[in-house]
DNA sequence: CGGCCAGTTGAAGCGTGTCAACCGTAGTGG
DNA sequence: CCACTACGGTTGACACGCTTCAACTGGCCG
């Protein structure tokens, strides 16, 4: 079982070489662990908060309120992922966070955390990147949402999951988890539940992919890109 | 005429204080200006490049492509923009950079913009402020595209527009300039052309804006506001 | 056992897209 | 200086993808 900061420590090399020092300064950090059983609003629009947010385990969602009530779900955070970095050096942050149930949250205090990005160069320059490539991803989502029909943005929508679950480790035999609904499937794409339902039908009719509770079994890999107009960028 | 240094100074210094010595070494930066009178492509997504690219005077776009050959213009940029800051650390820009006619564009080279960045921890942190208030400002779009009906999405993306050019001091009077055809602006917001000058002129005969050439006037701010679901939020 | 929630399916309505035609203006070349 | 062309804007008719509303199922949990 391994300390949870290591999780941090594996994703944030990814986008910058950490040395033993840097690593070993992370794993000093003080942390309190947080499980949630069922869905908690870990911080609301606006928010302040005093702890920076790591997911070690299960899921959690970003979203945004319009001013009709609607929701738009913005993310889905997988394990490894940071939540509310941006509101590390933002007065208030832009979003809900939401850790769906079964999740193991990390708090790390904010303090503590920007003391470690003076000193260490090389973790600052890392989570640069990483909000750089955040931002690239968020921009490749507007052009799913405004430029692709209903299926195709659903296809993509789960290639991307699946493309972050399996660099996670978290994908076995084309296989993967969804933790979302399809409701929150809608939300998160623009559509609404029931035409999600009927668009996953076509995919699974098809025979693009199938489905068994939260489980999504990739049946042909070739075809289910090609209908989510999906190409693996590289951006490392 | 001021230095074209001193557009990024005034614009990195929303971000984060910078001291005089901040500011001597930006504007010991050598640059390369390039006035361009009809519309250039700057970047091609996937281009590695040498130089930053600032937009000094006029307008640029970004613009991300589909498998289907639909684009999607993912910003529009005013007078002081950075338009490829992600490229200084990733391999590779997400996005292509397109100059509108009658702009002019400074070259910054990368190398010496490196140099800087990592000397002067007060420039760094203004410039990871910025790429953080970006994101934000992307996520605010994905909500407008997901989320809201065509009339309110282009009053949303005018709103957003019209806000920027007050903030650069190129609003005067309530009106503003709009250099987008109609069809960008589809592009921009998720809508075909013919959509477009459709709710326009609903906007128009609803006495909210009035437009003569590529001049926008505000006739009715709140209506307007509230037309596009805009709540002007203070990210710095 | 009962209630709630996710999923599923059908029917009907409507918001945008598509296609097509026409206008005005700016730019171009003879 | 005058065609000629190209492009942005404007408007109408029609098509269609998605939403809305509604009903029903099955599974999970209290």
């Amino acid at each position: 079982m391994p300390h949870n900061l290591e999780i941090f420590i594996d994703e944030l090399s990814l986008y910058g070489a950490l040395n033993n020092e840097d690593r070993e300064s992370i794993l000093m950090l003080p942390t309190m662990v947080h499980r949630v059983k069922k869905v908690v609003h870990l911080a609301q629009q606006g928010d302040v908060g005093d702890s920076l947010l790591l997911l070690t385990s299960g899921y959690a969602l970003q979203q945004k309120n319009a001013g009709n009530g609607n929701r738009q779900i913005s993310a889905l955070n997988v394990r490894g992922d940071l939540l509310n970095l941006p509101s590390l050096f933002l007065a208030r942050f832009d979003s809900d966070v939401v850790a769906l149930k079964n999740s193991e949250i990390t708090f790390i205090p904010k303090l503590e955390f920007l003391t470690l990005f003076r000193k260490r160069p090389a973790i600052a320059y890392a989570l640069f990147r990483m909000t750089l490539v955040d931002a690239c991803l968020v921009r490749g989502q507007l052009l799913n949402l405004a430029r692709r029909d209903a299926r195709t943005r659903i296809a993509h929508f789960l290639c991307h999951h699946a493309e972050r679950m399996g660099a996670r480790g978290l994908m076995s035999s084309d296989s993967f988890d969804m933790p979302l609904t399809q409701a929150q499937i809608g939300n998160a794409t623009g559509l609404t539940a029931v035409h999600v339902n009927r668009m996953l039908k076509s995919l699974v009719d098809d025979g693009l992919i199938s489905h068994n509770g939260s489980s999504i079994y990739i049946a042909n890999r070739e075809k289910f890109m090609a209908a989510g107009d999906y190409y693996p960028q590289d951006l490392y």
